[in-house]
DNA sequence: GAGTTTTACTAAACCGCTCTAGTGGAATGG
DNA sequence: CCATTCCACTAGAGCGGTTTAGTAAAACTC
């Protein structure tokens, strides 16, 4: 019971291994009665290509290839991570091309990774995500000449097709409406620095300072756990003339801060207002609802499936992709500040 | 500038390509000093071995398949997912096995992957999550006759074998906490009935129920999302005689009924007091902390991983394992009733 | 109707690696 | 000293496909 192959199929069908090959391919060369009748017993015998073996010929591995270098805890816990791995997949699955999910410990990890899958042809090409500051690895996938999309930029991914989302206009927007609240101090819990996307968020805020007269507008820097989401904003709300917005750079975070508000004794929104970069279902369910910026992660990753696969079809055919600006979904956390209420 | 294949070691060392694979591979049949001459020769010319190739011979794949059929948005949500595939990654990747992971609309899709994995010799094994009454996929694996480890259980998962937990002990060391603070009516909103271990919760606290002659213990099945969740403790804090503890089947439901609670003007833990069948990240940042059953799912995924392992290396050799039993770990979401405490 | 093109098909090489069978020479045994 | 065993190594088949070159017959051309 051992599984069939074009050779038994050949035999079955009476005619050559080669004619099997070019009906199963579709390909010319077999006339329309011969290409039935090897299309009916291969159905028959419940034939399917050894991937392997196509692979051998120099075909595709039918695979791209997802690495991440982040601790485990952030991976379980961040709902961006799992939607975009859901959109991604669909995206893929629907020309059945497999995703080969690899956690790693650091960044050294996952160039070695790229390497090897792309020496061993495990892949036909990498989707490149929390793109950082002169990272290292845009320049070995460049080398490797092996097709790859980057989602985060503009700029810092050298040759390698982008799709960003403009960070420095989300902020803006999420500036303006705190300060037309009546905002005056707001401070900002940032992600890493490492990251370019949060030294764009946190240039964008000084801007948009500046431009409003705000009183203050300062980032803390964190590694995005919830820890130190907690710890910045315990800081920011024990300042004497503390904050009455902040700002969050991920959902998480805000949902950390709501917390440390509560056990402050500080209500939300009357005390103080929040609001999160990213929202999710997390920021949908917890009480009081947090005023997000929202973008659909599902849909962002199927456009980078789409643009893998339309750069694996035809290498360097892809140019950079702006995904839709993430837009406010006031919930309610945010409301004007208590001193402008009284005066 | 092509990549190397051992020929082209064969041709550099001076040796036959058997040669080189024999020293390569680590097997008897070179002198140490060929041996040495031609691995210096591999590592120069930077080789790698071609997977396809390998796999052709009728070695393994070097991965395992994990297909799941669930809504997009539960594998962003849930952040027992992203740890149990951080744990099955961490296990994989020590020997070097990769992850294929999959997204599937439902249970028929998710069997069609199975077919067409084993057939294509895509994957050496599987892990089946989400175990179902009377699961359809089971069958089909057995008979497939490739390598499988169940999350879930036991019972209901046939002849593969199986990682299971105590829910009904977990539940009992619950409802037993809760009884033990004064609580009388006590109220679960559960899980889908569709699932294994709903339905061995449900029973689980029916049967305490009764042994510690408590007042109340309905079970609410939902289909674990928020909004169930949700209107299911709207729907049990609206009645007349409400109960005084909620036990919730997950932590995402947990929170989004504190998030009801909350609503209502209920306090937690005065006026209620809140559990989570399940812990993580969640419960732990919201305000109140959310008292919790806790099991590590990072080792749990790495449990799994070297259950498949095994398997693959040596079928029929693996038998049914328990992981830890989840642990009470007490936040401040529960308390005595207040009622118990005025008298 | 002889020459050319097209069609339908086959034989065999090839992809990169593993593994079995075979070979010649050195070491061992009696 | 010859027979045997052992060792280091090579030749080549095989894994399951794809693809190229080749072939015989049928279908066109003028």
């Amino acid at each position: 019971m051992t599984r069939p192959t074009i050779d038994d199929i050949a035999r079955s069908a009476g005619v050559s291994k080669s004619a099997v090959s070019f009906a199963l391919n579709d390909r010319p060369g077999v006339s329309p009665a011969t290409r039935e009748r090897i299309l009916r017993v291969a159905s028959e015998m419940n034939w399917r290509p050894h991937k392997a073996a196509r692979a051998l010929g120099g075909a595709r591995a039918d695979a791209v290839g997802l690495v991440v270098a982040r601790p485990a805890q952030t991976i379980g816990a961040e709902p961006f991570f799992g939607l975009l791995l859901a959109g991604l997949q669909a995206g893929l699955s629907a020309r059945s091309v497999a995703l080969h999910l690899m956690i790693v410990e650091d960044t050294a990890a996952e160039i070695e990774v790229y390497r090897r899958w792309t020496s061993e042809r495990h892949v036909d090409g990498f989707v490149l995500v929390d793109l950082q500051h002169r990272d290292k690895r845009v320049p070995v996938l460049e080398d490797l000449g092996v097709p790859a999309v980057v989602i985060g930029g503009p700029g810092g991914h050298g040759t390698l097709p982008s799709l960003w989302a403009d960070d420095r206009e989300a902020m803006l927007s999420l500036v303006d409406y705190l300060a037309a609240l009546g905002h005056r101090r707001i401070a900002h819990v940032a992600g890493d620095e490492a990251f370019h996307h949060t030294r764009r968020r946190i240039r964008a805020l000084k801007d948009a300072a500046r431009r409003l007269h705000l009183v203050d507008a300062v980032s803390v820097p964190t590694d995005f756990s919830d820890a130190q989401g907690a710890s910045a904003t315990r800081a920011l709300l024990s300042s004497p003339d503390r904050p009455s917005a902040l700002i969050f750079d991920s959902d998480v975070m805000a949902v950390a801060g709501l917390a440390v508000a509560a056990e402050m004794g500080v209500a939300v929104p009357a005390g103080l207002s929040v609001v999160s970069f990213e929202d999710s279902l997390l920021t949908r369910i917890v009480h009081p609802g947090i005023t997000a910026l929202h973008r659909d992660t599902f849909a962002l990753g199927g456009q980078v499936a789409a643009m893998l696969l339309a750069a694996v079809d035809e290498p360097g055919s892809v140019r950079d992709v702006q995904s839709a600006t993430p837009r406010l979904t006031v919930r309610e956390s945010t409301r004007a500040p208590y001193t402008e209420r009284r005066a």
